[in-house]
DNA sequence: TTGTACGCGTTATCAT
DNA sequence: ATGATAACGCGTACAA
């Protein structure tokens, strides 16, 4: 990592400071300042001819001193464990809220190494970011660790259990009930369920709402049946291809995102099952860039990516102004039934 | 938009600076930051010193101080026309490569806003980052309007016309024209195009590049039928129609991308047609996020996306350190033979 | 209404 | 080897 050079002679011009604008119309930087701060306390006589200068001179505040000046650096760091289609949305609510806020998005990809993650956080430390966007339930422990020490954090998407930290979530329960309601009310009795990887708190609070529900609707535990995946098409197909092997095998899967929904629903079309004829299939996530080139429209319960997003950084905003006690927000899910969900097929020997 | 309460009581503690550090163990400022940037220019027991009280009072240089002194931010910003997927992989790319540079990312989303992309602009004039990288080609004219203001700025994947700045693109022109041999090759006479928006630099080379290869082919003009689609797949989708309704519909589609080839895909199979029996495809992108959930498994042309973020960041971070003239730096694309081509139907009497 | 002058936290120059 | 001090560009008490 070479270090640039120094402003050397190919410098076109140094840029024009607010001196070289008090000095261009004959008055204090007090005064230039003033202008551009609060314009109604400067004589009109005197704005015009300051606005004048600015203008022609094309001279722009140097925000790095502003902000030095201030404390503040008006940026965003938003940490993400990986950029995935998943994420996008979620940063693009998220980029949306920072510019309403006069905020700006400090880009940061952990690959989902902890380590660097924790690199990333001294971004923060070093008072480059105002505040932190965390995509990720994973790094709280390097949270506890600084304690106080670090400046408002608002965790997305991810249940954040315990951390001190405010939060915007979606309940994967409820999700995942909503789902089971969904297939059980179409007459479904014999249900799946396609986790991902199980370490993920969105996959532990979908196999409780999971089962919660299939006990509500009275359906026995013999009935149910699980396969585990990793959120990929891939895995989505493989557990499919596992539970189809069963002597008994469901007449409806609920999986943990839409991808293993995707894969399930191929890995069913492979073995010569119609969906949903043969097979209901509903996934989570209605993630719009992989449903539009997939066929058939996908059942699917809907997290509000962008909302989650928008709304972690406009709270984040919120605790960037004053204190605030963390606050857990809960965004609604919602079902969207397309075309792979219908009822059973009525000869339920197969 | 709020402005932030100034520190206030109930700030934990002022975030400790170099002058306390030097306080504690009795030396001056100027010790500290030798000690910080020069370790073996200073006393190796005062290093000792030093650097214990460092850690216990857990100091962390204030960047803005740093970097107001230093005339830079060591932030790149990267505007995107839209955050799509299709980014994503250059995003990420480019971060990898500012990462390894020493430098952060600012994130900034124009949604297509040329407005926006101005406002944008002033990041960096107002010297919020030190260069700029451009995922669109649609913003010349900003760049024109400030002249040899701007800082270094590098355009990726558009390919940049009389720019002055340097780029970093694939050329599209040959890849259509490799699509088209590969389609030729297998023994294709009808030759269709689906272009994407006919403004986009990529639909102008890849036209050429499909006329100028089936020119060599000895392909009459007449064989030849076009679409336009907007990059899509329901655009790709409904292009397709169009084609299948010809008199003599092609029997082989080059598409401007690969969502629109998906598109095309899904209109012959709907119309009853088998791909790639009756219809050969071939798209562009190799979009991984979206072929993982298509079937079947597309031929497409490569157009590597992370290098092109990666080796962008990289060429700007040259320019940042030393004076360049602009460069264009062409990276190779390669035609990747999956499903969706093969030999036209022996019977072409359809 | 306007100007003076200090400070934000660093680094770097020049003494010592 | 270490220290005093002047910048960097700006905002803002306080004085005028």
């Amino acid at each position: 990592m070479l270090m640039p050079r120094k402003a050397d002679i190919s410098t076109p011009k140094a840029a024009t400071t607010i001196r070289d604008v008090a000095r261009a119309v004959g008055l204090s930087i007090a005064t230039v300042s003033r202008t551009l701060s609060f314009p109604d306390r400067v004589n009109p006589a005197t704005r015009r001819k300051v606005l004048a200068a600015v203008h022609s001179l094309g001279y722009r505040p140097n925000r790095l001193a502003q902000y030095l000046r201030s404390g503040q650096t008006r940026l965003i760091l938003i940490l993400v464990p990986v950029l995935s289609t998943y994420f996008l949305e979620i940063m693009d609510g998220a980029e949306m809220a920072a510019m309403e806020e006069g905020y700006s998005v400090l880009l940061a990809n952990t690959r989902g190494n902890i380590t660097r993650a924790e690199t990333l956080l001294t971004n923060v430390s070093e008072r480059r970011a105002d505040g932190i966007l965390l995509l990720s339930g994973a790094v709280p422990e390097a949270l506890g660790a600084r304690g106080a020490r670090l400046p408002p954090i608002v965790i997305v998407a991810e249940p954040a259990r315990g951390a001190p930290a405010s939060s915007v979530v979606v309940d994967h329960c409820a999700a995942a009930r909503t789902a089971v309601q969904h297939l059980v009310g179409l007459g479904h009795r014999r249900l799946g369920y396609i986790e991902g990887r199980h370490t993920a708190p969105r996959s532990i609070e979908q196999l409780r709402g999971f089962k919660k529900e299939a006990k509500i609707a009275g359906i026995p535990t013999s009935a149910l049946s699980f396969a585990r995946g990793d959120f990929t098409v891939r895995s989505g197909e493989n557990a499919m291809s596992q539970l189809l092997q069963l002597s008994s095998p469901p007449t409806a899967v609920f999986t943990g995102n839409d991808e293993m929904a995707m894969g399930a629903i191929r890995a069913a079309q492979l073995k010569g099952l119609k969906v949903p004829e043969d097979l209901s299939v509903v996934g989570v996530d209605n993630n719009q860039h992989l449903l539009d080139v997939f066929a058939p429209a996908l059942t699917t319960i809907d997290v509000p990516r962008y909302d989650l997003g928008y709304t972690a950084m406009k709270r984040l905003a919120l605790e960037l102004h004053q204190q605030q006690t963390p606050v857990h927000i809960e965004l609604p899910t919602r079902l969207i039934v397309r075309s792979t969900t219908s009822g059973p097929r009525p000869d339920l020997s197969r």
